[in-house]
Formats: structure tokens, sequence, C-alpha cells
DNA sequence: ATGACCAATTGA
DNA sequence: CAATTGGTCATG
């Protein structure tokens, strides 16, 4: 409508009904004229956001300037979320900075909105994600999706109520801890204020929970926040209920990635506006916005769900180590068993050991290894085993730890144990499952009139088996016994102090109330079998942790090589000198953590694009590119290593190639600095 | 990515 | 000589 048409006709020749739309439309055209010239003016103070925009491209992962108009002045806070006019269209973005004039020479947009003022991306948490970024030679923008939840309206409308007053007496944690030398020193600095970090590994049987809560209970006596990672939503219900238990309920929030939109924000906001102080999570909490950050801890930093399988693929031990630096925390990377990336931060000094002593730890546990009896007789469980069994459950509960599914070996022939061999590749035969025709590992042929090669016959046998096997035969030993399992989907968190047998996978095996009175670690030669960079440490770490779960007093027995070096440091309870053994061997062989390694994948042209745009640290050592193992993806690899030294300069130079490709409009290749496996 | 801009190339 | 295409550059 214009000015003109506006006064056409007296007021007086309308009806009433169009009158007030027309003063409507009037009043609205007023509105939207003071608004633009509100728009227009900018703001009194700070008048420059400087904004994070969500957009994909490396080379645009910087902040750029906008005006802030008047009417967001008050608004557009550092760590908003605002949406801003960029390159022609509108994106999302974070504020990170206000600033009282920009460096850029052009005219600076005006910020198109504020989508919300809470403050949701803290400096110190922007300050992390940048260096995450620069770490994984990846976008801001990924790091920011890993670290910033989706924002939920009507979650962020409710109030985050306060946690309660602390108990004036925190119970004392130097008890809970005595097992630990050098405890005494840890704790008396964490409850001061001072940064101590430690690689942990408590005796086995150790409430870990309980004490992972205790040095989180005398970190917020002392004013300060606490954040913790566990593998699994298992663990994060464990610590949960181990700090209500020692700070009082509300005081914590857990974060896990399978609560709702809703939930998850809302614990999130608790966290950011201040309400709570102590976060347990898995791997995304890592980014949690805890105020005054005083102690981060990660539990368990081998397991491989500690590795994000996003872009750019963070592990939360190094996210949290890069925090802990970057906020002088206080850090504890704790397990039964020690990573060999915990290993090296004692040997640079950055961290000290925090272990009990071996007499505590010989008291604690008693560990045997016998060899498995001869495999053609039908049973996997040794006499041994089934005596130890059998005494154990006169006090209490048996955990039996048996590999996964995925773990079996090739079928052979029922008769003659010929391996069965597939027809089309000649790679071992699997069973999936019990109804299913066997099928090869490596080129996937289903193999459904199988006969043995060597002698004809027709029948196949597994030489190990899942579970549920195991389960069955454990109860035609033990048929009076109450036999549980607990595995894939239909895994059980914990278990009665009763005399019960209890199969489980590994990474699924319950807790036991006052724990296991005996732990059996069946087919350790499987676990073995794998071939991988990783095979022994994690094996070892798979046995530590069920073994973890004994009693004090209680026996563990493993069915294997008792020569093998993995066995003995399990017979020895040693995790650390088994780490320290296995980074002397890295170390030699030029294998991270002693030197940092990165792939560059993707189509062959692009790899051989982006070998000729990196330029990598003289010292680096490019191997490849080979062809990707894995059925015909037709993708290469290249690997890139340097000494530890110049890791960040490896960083720099694979994250500058991602820009340089960006740029260019060249076609994308994945990289990965420090892939779980190779 | 997307759009702007410039230069070289093509067609009448 | 204009129209078209391809490359480079910036994005606030």
């Amino acid at each position: 409508m214009t000015a003109t048409e506006d006064h056409a006709g007296g007021p007086g020749d309308m009806l009433p009904g169009l009158r007030a739309v027309v003063d409507d439309s009037r009043a609205k055209a007023a509105a939207t004229r003071t608004r633009r010239a509100a728009e227009a003016q900018p703001a009194a103070v700070d008048p420059v956001a400087r904004v994070l925009v969500d957009v994909q491209l490396a080379h645009l992962d910087r902040p750029f300037d906008y005006t802030v108009p008047a009417s967001m002045a008050e608004s557009a806070v550092p760590g908003a979320r605002v949406k801003v006019r960029f390159a022609g269209q509108d994106v999302d973005g974070f504020v990170v900075a206000r600033a009282a004039a920009s460096e850029h020479p052009g005219r600076l947009a005006p910020l198109r909105r504020v989508v919300s003022a809470e403050p949701v991306l803290t400096p110190e948490v922007a300050a992390l994600v940048a260096a995450v970024a620069e770490r994984y030679a990846g976008s801001r923008s990924d790091v920011l999706r890993l670290a910033v939840p989706p924002r939920h309206a009507t979650t962020e409308r409710q109030p985050s109520p306060p946690a309660p007053q602390l108990a004036a007496d925190p119970p004392a944690a130097g008890e809970a801890w005595s097992a630990h030398e050098h405890a005494a020193t840890f704790l008396t600095h964490l409850a001061s204020g001072g940064a101590p970090r430690a690689v942990w590994n408590p005796p086995p049987g150790a409430d870990w929970p309980l004490l992972v809560a205790h040095a989180a209970a005398l970190t917020v006596a002392g004013g300060r926040g606490v954040l913790v990672c566990v593998p699994d939503g298992r663990d994060v219900e464990r610590v949960s209920a181990a700090l209500d238990s020692v700070l009082g309920p509300d005081h914590h929030v857990a974060l896990t990635a399978d609560s709702g939109p809703a939930q998850r924000y809302r614990q999130f906001l608790r966290v950011s506006r201040g309400a709570a102080r102590v976060v347990v999570g898995t791997r995304s909490a890592a980014f949690a916005p805890v105020r005054d950050l005083g102690l981060v801890v990660i539990w368990d930093d081998g397991d491989d769900l500690h590795a994000e399988p996003r872009a750019p693929y963070p592990h939360s031990r190094e996210v949290l180590l890069l925090r802990a630096e970057q906020q002088g925390t206080a850090a504890l990377v704790g397990g039964f068993a020690r990573s060999c990336e915990a290993d090296y931060l004692l040997r640079t000094g950055w961290a000290r050991p925090l272990v009990a002593s071996r007499d505590h730890v010989r008291a604690s546990v008693s560990v045997a290894v016998v060899p498995g009896e001869d495999r053609a007789i039908a049973t996997r469980v040794p006499s041994a085993v089934r005596d130890l069994v059998r005494s154990a459950l006169e006090q209490g509960p048996v955990l039996v730890q048996t590999p996964r599914h995925g773990y079996v070996a090739s079928l052979a022939c029922e008769r003659c144990r010929t391996p069965a061999r597939c027809r089309v590749c000649a790679g071992p035969l699997l069973l999936a499952g019990p109804a299913s025709p066997p099928h090869c590992r490596w080129c996937g042929h289903q193999e459904l009139g199988w006969a043995c090669s060597e002698c004809g016959h027709r029948g196949l046998r597994a030489p190990v088996l899942g579970d549920a096997r195991t389960a069955e035969e454990l109860g035609r030993m033990f048929p009076s016994t109450t036999l549980r399992t607990s595995s894939g989907d239909h895994v059980r968190s914990s278990v009665a102090d009763r005399p019960e047998i209890v199969v489980a996978t590994p990474g699924a095996e319950p807790v036991a109330e006052g724990g296991y009175a005996g732990v059996v670690l069946l087919d350790t030669w499987l676990t073995l079998a794998r071939a991988d960079l990783r095979t022994d440490e994690e094996a070892l770490r798979r046995w530590l942790g069920a073994a973890g779960l004994v009693r004090p007093g209680g026996r563990v027995i493993a069915v294997g090589d008792p020569a093998h070096p993995a066995l003995q440091a399990l017979v020895r309870w040693d995790p650390a000198g088994f780490a320290d053994r296995e980074n002397d061997q890295r170390l030699a062989t030029h294998l991270p953590p002693a030197v940092r390694l990165a792939t560059v994948t993707g189509e062959p042209g692009a790899v051989d694009d982006a070998l000729t745009l990196l330029a990598p640290p003289d010292a680096a050592e490019v191997l490849g590119p080979v062809p990707v193992e894995g059925a015909g993806s037709g993708e290469v690899r290249l690997v890139v290593r340097v000494p530890r030294a110049l890791g960040a300069s490896l960083s720099h130079a694979l994250g500058e190639l991602q820009r340089v490709r960006s740029a260019r409009k060249l076609d994308a290749v994945r990289v990965q600095v420090d892939p779980p496996t190779l």
C-alpha cells in the first residue's frame, strides 16, 4: 500500500472493521520504519560482533565481523546463537566476541537476528573447539556440532533450578583412596585448588566410581567444577549413583547420547548456567561448559567408545587433556588397564602415577592361567576352570567372559578338523547366526552346499562359540546353578550377591554387588588372534576390565598360553609394566604414541592432489598411497607420520591442506589424525 | 557453496 | 564485436 492510496478516501467512507485493519497496518508500517531505523543504528557500546559462521568450507573457518544493531545490543552476547547474511545466504553462527572496532577494511553487514541470547558457547569452550579443530586438522564448525547440542526453545524458556547447598562436611576422600600410594598428595593439591595430573590404575576390585566421586567432592568443596568422561551409559549410571551418594542428590548432571533433545538440552543448560558443577557423561560430555573447571577425569581411555566416529574424529582423552592444559585443571587418566598414551604422559613427566602398592594388589586377587585342553575334546572348559567355578560359587557369583561372536575364527570340518575355506577366494568361513548359511569373511560369498575338501564330510563345527553356546555348556556342567548372560542387545548392568554364573562378552560384564567371587576368561588366544596394532593392549584391557570386577580376595583364571606377555601381565596384575614394554616397542617400530600418525583417504585422484599440496614437516615419512582394505570402494589411503614432537606441525600442515583444497574446489579427502586403528 | 568479476574463447 | 565459458577470488 502506498501513501497516496493511504489517503485516497476519508476514514468516514470506511466500514468500521476495515478502518481497524487500515489503522493496524499503518501502525505496523510505522513500527517497521522505527525497527529499520534502530537496526541501521549500531549499538552504542561494542558495535562489532565477531561471528563464527556455520559453513562447511575449511578456508572459511575463521570469525567474520558484523555490526550489532542497537536493538540487539543487549542480546548479541558472546556465546549467543545468531543468524547472519554470509555470501548471499542466511547462515547460523555463534558470537564469539564483541569489539569496539573491526580490522576489516570494508563495510560490515548487520547481524540479521539473535536466535537466542543464551550464551551456549563459553569462551573456554570456544578456545577448546579451536584447539581440537587444529589438533585434528578439522573445521571448527564440525567440532562445534559435537560441542553444543541443538537448541530446544521450550526448554530454554524454563529456569534451571540451582543445586542444593553442599553438605558442610564432605566425607573423607583420603580413606576411600587409602590403597593408592601418593593419593594424599594428589588429593591435598586437588582440594587446595592445585592442578595435579595423574595416570591412575586402581587395584582389582576397587570401587572406582566411588573414588571418582570422592575426588569430585573435594574439588567441588574447593569451589571448582568437575568433568568425568566414561565409555558408555552403564558407567555413567554407576558414576552418577556414586556422585549422589557422596555429594547428595541434584549436584551433578549425567549427559548421555540416548536421552532426547529436550532432556539433553535441559542438562546442558544446567551446566552452562552454573546450576550444576559436576558432569559425568560419554564422549560428547568432554565439551560440557562446566564453570570454573578444576578437574577432568577419563575412565578406561583405551576403550574405543571414547573415539568420536564423526569428523574430525576427536578422542575424549585428547579433548580432556587439551582442556586441562588450557584451563589449568587437574587431571585423572584412569582405568584398570594403562593405555600406551597414558604411559606416554608418565614418560614425558606430564602426569604422575597413582597406583596401589604391589603388596595391596597381591593381597587383593590371585590370577592363574591354564592352557586350553586338546581341542578335539568337545569342551572349552578345562578341569581347573571347572574346579574354580565350583568352589567360587560357594562364596558368590562367578563371571565368565567369552569373546564375541564377531571374533569367531574360521569354521572347520566336524570330522577331520580341516579349516573350512571359501570356494571362491579361499577365505575363512564364518557362521553369522544359527539359521543362516556359512559365509566368507573376505568376499561375503554364501557357501550353501559345503563339503570338506579333505574327507568329503558335510558337517561343520565352530571351534569357538559365542556366549549362548558357552552358557549352554556351563549349564550342563552346573545344572543346579542359575545362569545369566549379558551381551549384545541384552546387557545386564548388575547382578545380586548370589551364587550364580554370569556369561558376558567383553564390555557387557554386569557389576556384582560386593564383587564376583571368581572371574573366568575363556578363549584368550582368540582375542589375541586379531591382526591389529593394538591387539595385545586391547586384549589385556578387556581381561583387566572383567577381572577388576572381582571382590577383594577373589580368584581369576584365564584359559590360554601362559607364556604370552599379555597373559603374564595379567597374572602379575601389572598394567604399568605391560604399557611400558609395549611403548618401548612402539618407539622402536615408529608407531603411535611415539610418533604422531595421520591418514588421508579418498579417490585416487583426490589423494594424489592432496599429496602434491601437502607440505609436511621435513622429518615426515609419507607411505602410500595404497588401496584401502575391504571390498572394492576404490579408495586409497596415504599414511603420514612424524616424530611426536612435530605432531603440531603435522596437524597444521594437514589443516592447511584442507583449506587450500577447499578453496580450489578440489575433491574432498578424509583426514584422520591419530586413527584408532590402521 | 555461491556469486562477482575478468579474461580468453567462440560465433556471426 | 557480442555472447559464452572458464578460472580466480571473496564471502564481514
